[in-house]
DNA sequence: ACAAAAGTCGACGTACTGTAGATTCTGAGC
DNA sequence: GCTCAGAATCTACAGTACGTCGACTTTTGT
C-alpha cells in the first residue's frame, strides 16, 4: 500500500488560518456581527478569496464547529468503558464534558447559539448529543433502568438528561465568571439520583 | 379615581397587527429570512412606516416575545399552589408548561432560537425560566430536598431541571410531529425520581 | 519548461437595512 | 366648521455587507 500522499497544499494552511481567525474573532464578536472581511483579512487574504474556500459565511462557522466537534467526539468515546461501574462511567463522562467545555467553550457556545440559524450546525450538534445519549442509555440500563422506548425508559431519560447536561454547561459557559465545577457537581448529582432511584 | 382613558389610537391597532403578522410569518419563515418589508406589508403599511413603531427588526421580535411571555407568566403563576402536595404541584406545573407550548409554540421557539442574538429576548426568557425555577425550588424543598446554595441543593437542582424541562419541550416542539405528551411524561418522570430519591 | 490546477484579487450587482423630509390623516379645542 | 399639533404614512436616499465574476498570479506535477 502506497504511502499517503503529503497534501501540504498552501490552501490547506490558509483554510486552517481562516478557521483560527474565525475562532479568535468569535471570542469578542457575535457571529452576526462577524464580517467576512474581518475573517479574510485576519487570515491575510481578501474578502473575495475567502469564497474560494467557503461558499459563504455560514459555511465557515459550520467548518469551525465540525473541526471542534471532531475533538469533542474523541473525548466522548474515551468515556464509554463497558467494564466500569455505571456510576463511575457516568461521572467520568460528565467530567469529560466539563473538560471539553473548558477547552473549546467559545466554539461550543457558538455552535449552540447558531444551531437555530444553521441546519448543518444543528445537525452536527444534535448528532453529538445523540451519540452521547446512546452511550448514556447503556449506562442507565446497566444501572437498572428498564430499556424500551416508552417515555420513562432508559433511552428517553438519557436523552432528557443529556440535554440537561448540555444546557447546564452551556449556561455556565455563558456566565461572566464560568463555574464549570459547580455545573459538574449539579449534573452528576442529578444523574446519580436517577441511577439510584 | 378617574376612569382610565380609552387610548384607542389607530396606531395601537396597527402595532398589534404588525406583531400578529410577524407571528404568522414566523410559522413558515425563520427570523433572519423574515424581512421588514414582509411584516410591514402584511400589516398594510410600507416598510418605512414600520420604523415609526419599532426601532428595528429585532425590536419587533422582542415585542412579540414579550407579549407572549406575559401570557406564559400568567399560566406559570397559577401553578404555584402552596397547599398541594409537592408531587401534585410539580405535575401541575409541568402540564402547565406543556399547555403553554401548545398554545404559543411558534413564538416560544423563536424566543429560544434568537435568545443568543438578542440580549433583550435572552433576558426575558431567562427571567421566565428563573421565575419558574424559584417556584420549583420551593416544591423541592417541601419534598425534602435540602435548601442552601450548594451545587446539589434544591435551588441548583431546580435550575438544572427547569432548563431540562425547557429543552425537552423545545426539542419536542421542533420535531416535525411534536409529541408534547411524551415530553411531559419523561419530564414528570425525572422530576418525580428526584423528589422521591 | 510548461501546462494545468490552485489561489488571489478587485470590481460589480444585489438585497437588505435604517434614516430623512415631505405629505396626509385625525381629533381636540375654540 | 376651522385650525393646528402631532400621529401616521410614504417615497427616496445612503449605507453596508453579501456573494459572483472574470482576469491575473502563483504553485505543482510531469
Amino acid at each position: 500500500m502506497a504511502r499517503r500522499k503529503e497534501t501540504l497544499r498552501k490552501g490547506d494552511l490558509r483554510e486552517q488560518a481562516l478557521l483560527d481567525t474565525a475562532e479568535a474573532l468569535l471570542q469578542h464578536t457575535s457571529f452576526e456581527d462577524l464580517t467576512v472581511e474581518a475573517i479574510a483579512k485576519g487570515a491575510g487574504i481578501s474578502r473575495g478569496s475567502l469564497y474560494f474556500y467557503f461558499g459563504n459565511k455560514h459555511e465557515v462557522l459550520a467548518a469551525l464547529v465540525e473541526r471542534t466537534i471532531r475533538a469533542v467526539r474523541a473525548t466522548a468515546d474515551t468515556a464509554q468503558d463497558e467494564a466500569a461501574a455505571p456510576d463511575a462511567a457516568m461521572e467520568r463522562a460528565v467530567r469529560g464534558v466539563e473538560q471539553v467545555w473548558r477547552d473549546h467553550g467559545t466554539v461550543m457556545r457558538a455552535a449552540v447559539d447558531y444551531s437555530a440559524l444553521h441546519p448543518v450546525i444543528a445537525g452536527a450538534w444534535n448528532d453529538t448529543v445523540e451519540a452521547f445519549a446512546r452511550t448514556m442509555t447503556q449506562v442507565l440500563r446497566r444501572a437498572g433502568v428498564p430499556g424500551g422506548d416508552g417515555p420513562e425508559d432508559a433511552a428517553a431519560l438519557a436523552h432528557a438528561l443529556c440535554w440537561m447536561t448540555e444546557r447546564t454547561f452551556y449556561r455556565a459557559a455563558c456566565s461572566p465568571e464560568p463555574d464549570l465545577a459547580r455545573a459538574t457537581a449539579t449534573t452528576i448529582g442529578i444523574w446519580h439520583r436517577i441511577m439510584t432511584g
